[in-house]
DNA sequence: AAGAAGGTCAACCGCACCCTC
DNA sequence: GGAGGGTGCGGTTGACCTTCT
């Protein structure tokens, strides 16, 4: 079945909002709210159709919505987001307050992507010659993980040996080794696995925002979070069903996604890591 | 001064997901 | 279980503005 466009209906007006109109939506949803917004635009007496109408409270008439330009920390912010989330305009909106996902879309089409570029052009910056040459296959733990105290990988069933598994990371240390050869052989069945770190650096983030970062399809780093727990000192998931190892740490073959999955962690931290420092 | 080119941003479109019946 | 409605999301469009030539 093919949905009808929600304008089709002849008789509703489309394109830019003219102040009356906005008078109008104001005043209702101040009154009445927006229970229904396909209900909305006829009982205030709009000739727009709800999405019209949704559209233009959310990204332009509620109250809480910040104008202006966006500070440099805010992009700063953004583009951080957007590395860990990708296009997930709505994701990253939730930690700006105040500010919209198309806005934010905007912002990163018109001023973002461009400096990102730029910046990623630019010879110096250690994390891209890293990425780009793919061959440092001995990255120190205190480099992609300066505070870290330990880092606990235990899985219960594996494809590749732990041996395998963090031989590309030497900060890995895999305590039941021993146990898990005895699934060496077995080909894609791993089941779950659990990832612990201790450390004090997990200030400001709560159980929503691993399970936003960590189950980002796009990422191909981990997928289906089963569990989450983050207090003062450590923190710790587990997530299934993987195929491979390499899916659980974004390749553990491979030094540069390593980079980055470590560097999404860290960032989200609220103290943005800075890997040209590292 | 005027037209072209590029930039900005509000708004629309279509798809996907969720929920209800 | 699936049809249909409501909603949210991301991609895209196009009008307007600014800068360039």
């Amino acid at each position: 079945m093919v949905r009808a466009p929600c304008c089709e209906k002849m008789g509703l007006k489309k394109g830019p909002w003219t102040l009356e109109e906005d008078h109008i939506l104001i005043n209702f949803i101040q009154l009445y709210g927006h229970g229904n917004w396909r209900a909305l635009p006829k009982q205030a007496g709009l000739l727009r159709c709800g999405k019209s109408c949704r559209l233009r409270w959310t990204n332009y008439l509620r109250p809480d919505i910040k104008r202006g330009n966006f500070s440099g920390e805010e992009e700063e912010t953004i583009i951080k987001l957007h590395e860990m989330l990708g296009n997930r305009w709505s994701a990253i909106a939730a930690r700006l307050p105040g500010r919209t996902d198309n806005e934010i879309k905007n912002v990163w089409h018109t001023h973002l992507k461009k400096r990102i570029k730029h910046k990623h052009a630019t010879p110096e910056i250690k994390r891209n010659s890293i990425d780009e040459s793919n061959h440092n296959h001995q990255i120190k733990k205190e480099q992609v993980i300066p505070n870290i105290s330990t880092l606990v990988i235990r899985s219960e069933i594996m494809d590749h040996t732990p041996q395998e598994c963090s031989s590309d990371i030497s900060s890995v240390t895999t305590p039941d080794s021993n146990n898990n050869n005895k699934n060496s052989n077995n080909v894609a069945c791993m089941e779950e696995v659990d990832l612990e770190l201790e450390g004090n650096f997990f200030p400001e983030m709560d159980e929503n925002f691993w399970s936003d970062v960590l189950s980002d399809e796009n990422s191909n780093t981990v997928s289906d979070i089963k569990a989450v727990s983050v207090d003062d000192q450590q923190f710790s998931f587990s997530f299934s069903p993987l195929t491979t190892m390499e899916q659980v740490h974004g390749c553990s073959s491979d030094v540069s996604d390593n980079m980055d999955f470590w560097f999404n962690i860290f960032t989200a931290t609220g103290e943005l890591l800075d890997l040209t420092d590292l």
